[in-house]
RNA sequence: GCCCGAGUGGCGGAAUUGGUAUACGCGUUCGACUUAAAAUCGAAUGGUGAAAACCAUAUGGGUUCAAGUCCCAUCUCGGGCACCA
């Protein structure tokens, strides 16, 4: 007896597909275009985990259900590969971070296709190939033209052992992951993308994004928007006016001091010679507080800086303070204080015996002047890292920034032996001293210059903020995105991710908004459609790790033997797509049983379930063969069924219920093994089958003979010639009646049924207070 | 602290518009097949109870003919933000 053996068939259909390339996409003007991406992986060493899977196979289930439906589909596929896994990796063993993303990648590519995806391979696309990143840093000469790309003077973390910039992440409780010194804040010059110029459009447009309403509610918390006003502040003795903002200048009565953040510009002219020493000290040990110091001690410290400024509203002389407590990056890093109506200013207030002044409020616009801010602050873009796109910047001697010319694109990563960043802050990019020198056309002096190459990186996410629209056309040589297949195939029709909430999705809603300014894209918005996967965990419920040991390996569950349908379907199978869910080993064997019923329906002649089928008394009647010509009887009762399943399951997977969709060719199958299954069960049910087990269904349909035409259901199928009829006492399930289905709308014959139902009988002798009859529920309800 | 979610059998979960609570799967039990085991097939499976019936969707109220679903309060868990003036 043949079995069903998934490792060989999934081997042939890959075999299958990798000759056919059913999924290469092309323009067709005349044909309905969906695309679909899921957020490219970073090929790391440990290749796919059970998360990627998730992810990819909604896409995939997605992709498959579009494609047999007709709609012209692309699914393409890339890798994120800039980034400090690879750089550690050479800095720790010298090898190229290039040679490592090669092979990760190859491993990663050789794994996707063991899953069986309908991925256009022909579109693969790698931020860190030349071909790409040639066109990342055309896309920052365009915002640099524009003046959104430009340079500030920022505070980074610094660590003064290892002479190192270090990111965020590698700050651990304010000290240096690597040799543990405590950290420092170091004022450096910086590159910013100046996103703050969208932030009311970025604001604006989310309400009309099909996108999770807990994305779209993180985003807006992100933004930030408040409206208030700003306020100017006179100094006694001379020194500049401070101006403050404010959300409520109505309490300005109120204000009985000002406090400026340490960082504060103009923080020198406010000090006196009593104070100066003290105020300094002040500002020194506020730049060294690590972030978590700020968040976990919220403590009010601050220092008076000897000077005081005119409240414009009551014209009284208030100090003005220095304290950690206002922030330098937002607003104007000034604040007006007023004790009686915010719980810091008065918690500051009692902490150094400052006057608290019960106020009446005043109209909100008679001494500032309306502002709006934001919380989101300009994208900080350099990294001083060796593994990243190249910023296509050059100084002249005397210091100025100059674009390197597009026809001089890209600038490419030099190779250097050392990869550790140097102890000027530089990323290694500054060891390839050749490379380093570039002659360039200096527009102030009319003549060509030797410059010295700016040897910061973009942050990766600037890399990722405009893949989906390489996508379009990936390997063209003349642009970065071909105008008329941006036209056809974007935006993304479905984006699916389980990370990067705020980060890359507003990134590329803001360059979206840029290049759309520029002309260079038709449209403001990149994604229609967000699906936001949730994680799977350990069957411990806690998350996977490594040195937790609980890690399960896609690859592992293919290889013993369940293969890649079963882990495709289980994992959609799992729990609903949007929610956290913890992986069960037991779990995934229903489903290879599933999986294995629906083989043996088609290819088993002999299993002899196939042969029975269920008598009207409820015997069974065995050793009928399978697909006959039976009888007109059975063969209306599968049709119901069968439209049954084709609506639940195509309306499932419109709504993401994949798990659902999945149970339901559950109940499709049990049914089949009940009562029996014509042809067109099978070949409906392969149909079906095909997004969530794509090897499993082409074999099945391969010998029924059948395309993979997404299946229609008809409503008059829907329901049997008789249908059940719910009777209720008080609200409470009493009987249920079988009636013919033309008497569902006829409300006296039910009544009259239930009414000599001896259970409802039982309830009813003392009489009815009154009926409720919906039909649309199938139910009856007698209040006694 | 603020803003979102969520709470249903032994477990993961279903219930789409207020209308048969617990679909589907796991687990468990019993049976068939087998010398036996595995695999496969079939049956049962919220609790109490002999049964009738009663009780069950975090807890306590409310609205309704009817509440997992709506309203009010409370508890618990998860996520996000966190001195943003």
């Amino acid at each position: 007896m043949e079995r069903y053996e998934p490792l060989k068939i999934e081997q042939k259909w890959q075999k299958v597909w990798e000759e056919t390339k059913p999924f290469k996409a092309t323009e067709k003007p005349s044909t309905p275009k969906m695309m679909l991406a899921e957020m490219f992986p970073y090929p790391s060493g440990a290749g796919l985990h059970v998360g990627h899977v998730r992810n990819f196979t909604i896409v995939d289930v997605l992709t498959r259900f579009y494609a047999q439906q007709g709609l012209n589909v692309l699914r393409p596929f890339g890798y994120d590969t800039f980034g400090l896994p690879a750089e550690n990796y050479a800095i720790k063993t010298g090898t190229a971070p290039q040679d490592v993303t090669k092979t990760n990648i190859a491993n990663f590519r050789k794994q996707a296709k063991r899953l069986g995806y309908a991925i256009d391979w022909s579109r693969e696309i790698n931020t860190s190939d030349p071909e790409y990143y040639k066109w990342t840093q055309w896309c920052f000469l365009q915002l640099y033209k524009k003046g959104l790309a430009y340079q500030k003077e920022s505070y980074q973390w610094w660590c003064p052992v290892d002479q190192t910039v270090l990111a965020n992440e590698q700050v651990e409780n304010g000290k240096c992951w690597r040799c543990g010194h405590e950290v420092e804040k170091k004022k450096m010059k910086q590159w910013f993308f100046k996103i703050t110029e969208y932030a009311d459009e970025l604001l604006e447009e989310i309400d009309n994004l099909e996108w999770p309403e807990k994305i779209k509610t993180m985003q807006k918390n992100w933004i930030g928007r408040s409206t208030g006003a700003e306020i100017g502040f006179e100094v006694v003795g001379g020194a500049p006016h401070i101006t403050v903002f404010t959300t409520r200048p109505d309490t300005i009565y109120g204000a009985t001091f000002l406090v400026v953040a340490p960082e504060y510009p103009g923080l020198d002219a406010l000090l006196t010679d009593d104070t100066r020493e003290k105020v300094l000290a002040y500002k020194a040990a506020a730049l060294k507080k690590s972030e978590i110091e700020r968040q976990e001690n919220k403590e009010k410290t601050g220092v008076f800086t000897g000077s005081y400024a005119i409240n414009p509203a009551t014209k009284a002389k208030i100090p003005i303070w220095v304290a950690d407590y206002v922030l330098s990056g937002y607003g104007t890093g000034a604040i007006m204080a007023v004790p009686a109506m915010d719980d810091r200013d008065r918690e500051f207030a009692e902490t150094f015996s400052l006057p608290i002044v019960e106020t009446e409020l005043c109209d909100r616009d008679k001494f500032g002047t309306p502002k709006t801010t934001y919380r989101m602050r300009d994208w900080l873009i350099s990294r001083q890292r060796y593994w990243g796109c190249p910023i296509p910047i050059a100084y002249d001697s005397e210091g100025n920034p100059h674009p390197i010319p597009e026809d001089q694109l890209p600038v490419l990563i030099p190779e250097v032996d050392d990869y550790q960043p140097d102890n000027s802050g530089r990323s290694a990019l500054a060891k390839a001293t050749d490379w380093l020198k570039v002659n360039i056309y200096n527009e102030a002096t009319g003549q060509v210059e030797e410059m010295t190459r700016e040897t910061d990186t973009l942050d990766g996410y600037a890399c990722s903020s405009w893949y989906l629209w390489r996508y379009a056309s990936p390997h063209d040589k003349e642009a970065a995105w071909d105008q008329d297949a941006i036209k056809y195939w974007e935006p993304v029709d479905y984006y699916c991710g389980g990370d990067h909430a705020v980060a890359h999705l507003l990134y590329i809603r803001f360059w979206c908004k840029f290049f759309a300014d520029e002309g260079y894209l038709p449209f403001r918005e990149p994604i229609k459609r967000l699906l936001y996967n949730g994680y799977i965990n350990a069957p411990d419920g806690k998350k996977m790790s490594k040195s937790k040991g609980n890690v399960i390996d896609p690859l592992d569950v293919i290889n013993d033997g369940y293969g890649a349908d079963t882990l495709r379907t289980y994992e959609m199978f799992i729990g609903p797509y949007d929610q956290d869910a913890a992986w069960d080993t037991r779990s995934v064997g229903g489903v290879y049983r599933f999986l294995n019923r629906c083989w043996t329906l088609v290819f088993d002649k002999n299993a002899n379930v196939l042969s029975r089928s269920i008598r009207d008394d409820g015997s069974v009647r065995s050793e009928e063969p399978r697909n006959d010509g039976r009888d007109e009887a059975f063969r209306d009762k599968n049709v119901s069924v069968r439209n049954r399943t084709i609506k639940k399951v195509t309306e499932d997977i419109h709504r993401y219920n994949f798990n659902t969709a999945v149970a339901a060719l559950m109940e499709y199958i049990n049914e089949l093994y009940k009562v029996g299954a014509v042809e067109e069960d099978l070949i409906t049910l392969a149909k079906l089958l095909k997004p969530f087990a794509p090897h499993l269904a082409s074999e099945m349909l391969e010998k029924l003979g059948a395309n993979d035409e997404w299946p229609k259901w008809e409503e008059k199928y829907l329901a049997s010639d008789t249908v059940e009829v719910v009777v209720q006492i008080n609200g409470k399930l009493r009987a249920k009646l079988t009636v013919d289905k033309s008497d569902l709308e006829n409300e006296d014959k039910i009544k009259e049924l239930a009414l000599a139902d001896e259970k409802i009988q039982k309830y009813t002798a003392n009489g009815i207070k009154k009926t409720i009859f919906v039909p649309k529920a199938k139910l009856l309800n007698i209040v006694v």
